[in-house]
DNA sequence: TGTACATCAGTGAACGCGCGTTCACTGATGTAC
DNA sequence: TGTACATCAGTGAACGCGCGTTCACTGATGTAC
């Protein structure tokens, strides 16, 4: 049977290209879009420079999948498992905005780690940025307005700005203490902001 | 006079110094960091690149200074011109979350060009930063509590970091509609927190 | 005033290196018969 | 079952290029006398 056989060769270079989107999210997210060679986001897969081309186009190409893969994750590991409700979405505010996340910015949220240098990417990677953060920001929405989310879009984003732009000051703060004390006021921010929203 | 002639020499060298440091800011701010080469920033200040170690050590330690005097401008060139008392850092405000400054991210706030990266730097780079922006959100605090300044500093680095992110993530959209919408939030979210703390 | 000399900011070519990308080749897997 | 062949994911060396950095040199300016 040709075609069974072709299709688990093409299996297999699929869980291969997803091994390395996966990785990569997590090294784009440490050291940097420009920062992160193509050698070594390679190597972090366990392969080498030249199989790169055979999975993707080019490396601004994998970056706009890595980066629309990380909002994917992160919706399903995080958003997703929060609580419903206004609940959940102050469990994801503590989430985002503690030491924890803080100090491992590989394991975090793209936006916190990369924001700036996206927004200075080709219109091809934005928009998959775009697409990609309008999906995440679907679960602060569902939590904030549970009868009509879409009119929590706003609300959501801007939230999720608070936290990005937070996070990433507390982390190139030197004084750790005040990037502590900063997280705290950072969540303090984020849940009046929620309640006012309640309030409406 | 040798002694006349020498501090002339060195003052031309010190304006040289100060125009590239001036000029590396706004290229810093337009193309990030790792994106912004040495050659680049010489030219910027019309000169080539062999005269940059004449001026400084290496790379990372122009970038260090220019962070800090952008920050240092910054507070000179709008918050410093802002009224006192809380109606001036609305007018902070509302500069901060236009779309002006969102599409010239060249003459804008450093953090909302390269807090991320920042985040990336060496601990002296990220110590330079640490110090600057201490003065910079002094103008915050001092709008915030007039009479008491210290007690406002987290609220305004937190107020920072709102802004911050909000721009980022406004720049980082291609739907040019939802990015206009999403700085009116950001605008109202930080005028909300400002309320918050009038009536504390 | 004129000439020999010192200073030093800036030039431009070169260094080794890692970048993104290309490509001839390898070798594991499965097919044909 | 055994052998010749096809496929193709991945290797590793090489491409031209720009990076950060170094350095011998230039040429404008001012000094000495």
């Amino acid at each position: 049977m040709e075609e069974r056989t072709v299709r688990y060769a093409k299996e297999h270079k699929k869980e291969t290209r997803q091994r390395i989107i996966a990785t990569a999210g997590r090294r784009l997210k440490r050291d940097g879009i420009d920062g992160s060679g193509v050698a070594t986001l390679m190597k972090d897969a366990g392969l080498t420079n030249g199989a790169f081309y055979a999975h993707f186009e080019s490396k601004d190409s994998l970056v706009a999948v890595a980066i629309a893969d990380q909002l994917h994750t992160l919706n399903a590991d995080i958003v997703a498992q929060a609580e419903p409700g206004p609940a959940g979405l102050e469990q994801i505010v503590r989430w985002y905005l503690s030491a924890h996340h803080r100090d491992n910015p590989g394991d975090g949220c793209p936006n916190a780690a990369l924001l700036d240098e996206i927004g200075r990417c080709a219109d091809v990677t934005r928009q998959a940025y775009t697409d990609g953060v309008l999906v995440f920001i679907d679960g602060f929405a569902a939590r904030l307005a549970p009868h009509d989310p879409p009119s929590a879009r706003l609300k959501s984003l801007s939230l999720l700005g608070l936290m990005a732009g937070t996070l990433q000051l507390s982390r190139a703060l030197t004084d750790r203490q005040l990037s502590d004390e900063l997280l705290e006021q950072g969540i303090r921010n984020a849940l009046a902001l929620l309640d006012a929203e309640q309030r409406d």
